[in-house]
DNA sequence: TCGGTAATGGTAACGATTATCATTTGCAAT
DNA sequence: ATTGCAAATGATAATCGTTACCATTACCGA
């Protein structure tokens, strides 16, 4: 079990919930979930886990580093696994794609931004919203 | 009056509550003011503008293109007057000073992503997060 | 297997924001 | 100036995402 591991490693007990909600983030069709749509798929896998416990275990997550906590335009926190490099997101506000993006020059521009404003950079968030100009469902996800 | 032209200009009615609120968003003290705060103002000048006017004056005025709404850490929106440059921000966690900085070179990324990704840019939102180096009062504004 | 601590689920509570609705106000036409 | 009516307002209930609380349950080392 490689999610045992995960979990240890973060110090973290080894639980029912804490298991299945890696694997609902592990699982390619659900990246930038939100809370309440893991709670709606644990319903539908039939498990009797508690909203509070969804909240809870992704607050842990993202304290760990397990996790990555975004806030799109809309209010809630989404989440990612973090195990990939440093990324960027890009929008559609018509059907809900979010592509990932990295540019090294933004990066290095945001440095020095820092550096001159006399800042010690902790993290930044940069979010690019627009629509696709193809291939767009029209379907917010 | 210079406000009066600016609500008719937006197609608004020259309220009380609006003239109130557009005049403390003006004032160079109160950049980057949440709803709250402006309510809180509107309290100490003892006016009787109810919390609920706050919020749709605000969201007015941000459909109109009077205001810019932000979304920094915290969950709360914040305006600030959108009759400046386009500039993106620097927010001081410990203090909670924000500095405005504009960078072409980021600007000129970002729409290439765009193309790159085949998609049409509406806007987008840039926030550097960190801690002053000195003269940061810890207190969060 | 047992025991204690940490984790859980249900639900109440919270903060920010919006909806509702009866009352008041701006303002165009008189 | 006066009137009429749609638009705006204020009080408050309701909503949404999230957290707090607390009695019960589940991990896991001894």
């Amino acid at each position: 079990m490689d999610q045992n591991r995960e979990l240890k490693k973060a110090g973290l007990k080894v639980t029912h919930p804490r298991m299945l909600i890696l694997d609902i983030l592990q699982d390619p069709a659900h990246q930038h979930i939100c809370a309440d749509t893991v709670y709606k798929l644990l319903l539908e896998a039939k498990t009797d886990i508690g909203l509070a416990t969804v909240y809870r275990v992704l607050n842990q997550f993202d304290d760990a580093g397990i996790v990555e906590r975004h806030h799109f335009e809309g209010g809630k926190s989404v989440f990612e696994l973090s195990n990939k490099n440093h990324h960027d997101h890009l929008v559609c506000l018509k059907c809900g794609k979010v592509i990932e993006f990295e540019d090294d020059i933004i990066e290095q521009c945001q440095k020095e931004i820092a550096v001159k404003n006399n800042m010690d950079l902790t993290h930044h968030s940069l979010y690019l919203y627009g629509e696709c100009k193809d291939g767009c469902n029209e379907n917010i996800a």
